[in-house]
DNA sequence: TGACATTAGTTGCTGCGTGTTACTTATTCC
DNA sequence: GGAATAAGTAACACGCAGCAACTAATGTCA
């Protein structure tokens, strides 16, 4: 938890934006002040300390038990926080929506936030474009997802970070293809439907790596 | 070029990793410091400034004419700077090779740099990996070439990028059906060897974009 | 109980994109 | 003129992605 609030004018913060999937949609954690606002977590930098650890530390504390995946965001100088603080510097985390939600926070969609500072939504809202562009390069889908999970729910996660649906048969066979998934002897039944095999996150093969150029940009 | 000698302890630097691409490898421009020493260009941060517009102004400021591409890297507060802030900002930045160098700096190769902090080393250090996860949705390798460029000076943009060779005749059929550069009339002869077409960027359709999942990831 | 809806999972076809190999074209150097 | 060098092209094979249709296993409801 932790913010002190002695206004430091001048001073960094360091906020975590972490996300989670839920029925679809991308959810952020946002927890309630000393002062009774809706916040996200944040803490005060200090001198000479690694940022990521201190966010590490920071979700730590939260969740109680550390995330699986975290990267860095965009640092941003402008617009209001709720400390005042001259610089923010956001970390991006996800973890799955089936821990138990910490005490005193809750999940919100990002796209149905409750009212945050300026800057705080700001880097809410660029939590997206992070785990866009990691998740060519880090297995981020995965990290959304609990330990075992169904391959619906890994194409679900996909989706959402792509923001298009995929094909499922395409979807299952370049994923076997990659040997990132490993099924195990499980099954699920989720109600209706045929029961979903569960799978859990195992990267065998290092491909070594050739893997085409991307010339489909997607920003201009 | 702008480093105010006084030292502002707990504030905030915005640093610039300028790169460029010479034969075949990435280098990074280093300038001297008013202390006569090798360093990043960086300003301080100014409380409610917009990062990235205070880091284009630097860039500007340096080059005389602005650059092409930016992009925030991974902010950093551990290790020394050259000002001792507290917290520093790199901004990744890519132009030509073909522009004139500005008076009193001079590229280096990112693998080869002089000394510099270790903070600023490792700003440095972070800029291709920066530029990497960039590529897939922005433009970057073209970034690096002059306006007008040959298809072995591209490829070897994005071979520096990607770091792997490329093949010659696949690269260059799926550039052309990404309708991504534009021949234009001129021809350039290098020296030995068959003069090379010139190219020029033309990002022409938006293939509003279907683009299948990329399960091999790089980072485990 | 049996038809229907729902979700999971698979298979075969087709076509495009990629890797590979080999070839042609245009220039400089000797 | 011939060798060397680099740019650019053509043809083929194969793998992978999109598509459609199918099977399998469960719950729902009349």
């Amino acid at each position: 938890m932790s913010s002190p609030k002695s206004r430091r004018r001048g001073g960094a913060t360091i906020d975590l934006v972490l996300c989670s999937a839920r029925a679809g949609r991308l959810h952020v954690l946002v927890v309630r002040s000393a002062a009774g606002k809706l916040v996200l977590p944040f803490v005060w930098s200090v001198d000479g300390e690694a940022l990521e650890q201190t966010a590490r530390d920071l979700a730590k504390d939260i969740t109680g038990h550390g995330i699986p995946w975290m990267a860095p965001g965009v640092a941003i100088a402008s617009k209001k926080h709720p400390t005042d603080a001259a610089l923010s510097v956001p970390f991006v985390g996800v973890m799955s929506a089936t821990m138990p939600t910490p005490g005193g926070s809750a999940w919100y969609p990002v796209d149905a936030l409750p009212t945050l500072t300026a800057r705080q939504k700001a880097m809410a809202d660029g939590a997206l474009e992070t785990l866009r562009l990691h998740m060519d390069v880090s297995p981020v889908a995965f990290r959304l997802l609990p330990p075992v999970f169904t391959l619906s729910e890994l194409q679900q996660a996909y989706e959402l970070l792509l923001g298009r649906p995929l094909h499922k048969a395409s979807f299952r066979r370049a994923l076997q293809a990659a040997y990132l998934a490993e099924p195990t002897d499980e099954w699920r039944s989720e109600g209706r439907g045929r029961p979903a095999q569960l799978f859990r996150f195992s990267p065998r093969k290092r491909r070594g790596g050739h893997r085409s150029v991307r010339f489909d940009l997607i920003g201009h």
